[in-house]
DNA sequence: AACTATGTATAAAA
DNA sequence: TTTTATACATAGTT
C-alpha cells in the first residue's frame, strides 16, 4: 500500500519494524472504530508491539467486550491437540522437532538468499534504467540543439518529446542545458 | 473507500449494515494478521456483529494474548537464571513443535511471496528497460539517417554508438531494421 | 514527523 | 455472489 508492494513476512530491520507497527496499529484501530460506529458492533483489540508494549482499543471498552466474549465461550478446543488421537511420545516429538528445525533453518536461508537477489536486482536494473533514461534525455537535448537551425520534421519532434515508456515520472527530466562541447 | 465516500455514522439499512460488517470484519482481520506477521506482534480481536454473533481473531491465539494483557505481565522470568538442565516435558515439546511449525509455514509463505515480488519486478522493470532501449535505438537511427548528409561531430557519434550503461547484456539489443515511416 | 506514489479495501453496481 | 470505480492506507523517501 505504499511506494512498493511488500511481502507479508516479518520485517527484518527493527527500526523499520517499529515504524511499520506504529503506522499499522493506528490504521487498524481506525478501522476498528469505523466498524464499531458504522455497524453498531462491539469490539475489543489488544496488541503487543515488537517491543512488547501493550496497546488496546475497545468500543464501548475492552473489558466489557472481553468478558462478554469469554462468558459465552462454550468450548475453546481449537482442534490442534485433539484428544481423540494418539498422543505421540517424547522421542517422536524430539525427532519431529529436530526435523522441523532443520527445515526451518533451510527455509530461512532460502528467504535470505531471495532477499539478496531482490536487492541486487533492484540495484542493477534500476540503476541501469535511470542511467539510460538520463542518457536518452541528454542525447535528445543535444540533438535538438544541433538541429535548432535546421528544419525538423514533425515526427522527430514528436519522438523527441514523448518520454517513451509508460513511465510514471519516477525520474523527472532535468531541465539544465549541458555544454557537451 | 468504494464507489462513494460514506460518512462514519451508523448505517441505517439493516441489510446494508450486515453486509458492511462482513466486508469490514474480513478486512480488519486481514490487517490484523498482516500486522502480526510483519511486526511479530501478538494480537487479539473480538467483535460482535450487529446480530450479536461473536467473531474473533488471535495471533497466536485470542486467549493467550488476552490473558497476557489482563495480567499485565512484567516479564520477570525469562528462564535465564532458572534450573537449566531440566528435561523438557511433553507439553513443552508439543508447544515448541507447534511454534516451529508455525514459523516454518511463515517462512515458506515468505519465500513464495518474495518469489512473486521478484517476478513482478522482472516483468515491470525489464519491460520498461527494454522499451526504453528500443525507443532509444530507434531515435538514434532516425537521427543518424536525418543527419547523414550533414557533418556529424565526433562526440555525437560517440554518444550514439555507446549503449550507455554498464549493461550486463541481460537484454540483447534487437538488430531488426525498422521502417520508421 | 510529513509527503506522495502506489497498493489495497471497499461502496455500489451487476 | 463478482466486478468496478474510488477512497484510503501506507512503504519508501526527505
Amino acid at each position: 500500500m505504499g511506494r512498493r508492494k511488500i511481502a507479508i513476512a516479518r520485517v527484518r530491520d527493527p527500526v523499520i519494524r517499529q515504524v511499520t507497527f506504529s503506522k499499522r496499529r493506528t490504521g487498524l484501530f481506525k478501522k476498528a472504530n469505523e466498524l464499531a460506529i458504522l455497524c453498531g458492533a462491539e469490539i475489543a483489540i489488544v496488541v503487543f508491539s515488537p517491543g512488547n508494549k501493550p496497546y488496546s482499543f475497545g468500543h464501548p471498552n475492552v473489558d466489557d467486550v472481553a468478558s462478554k466474549f469469554l462468558e459465552e465461550e462454550p468450548i475453546l478446543d481449537d482442534g490442534i491437540g485433539s484428544s481423540s488421537f494418539e498422543v505421540p511420545n517424547r522421542e517422536d516429538l524430539n525427532q519431529q522437532l529436530e526435523d522441523v528445525l532443520a527445515e526451518l533453518k533451510e527455509a530461512e536461508n532460502e528467504a535470505r538468499a531471495h532477499d539478496e537477489i531482490l536487492e541486487e536486482y533492484k540495484r542493477t536494473e534500476l540503476t541501469q534504467l535511470e542511467e539510460l533514461k538520463d542518457s536518452y534525455g541528454k542525447f535528445k537535448e543535444m540533438v535538438k540543439s544541433r538541429l535548432s537551425d535546421l528544419e525538423t520534421t514533425e515526427s522527430m519532434l514528436l519522438l523527441a518529446e514523448k518520454p517513451v515508456v509508460g513511465t510514471k515520472n519516477k525520474v523527472p527530466r532535468k531541465k539544465g542545458k549541458q555544454p557537451m562541447l
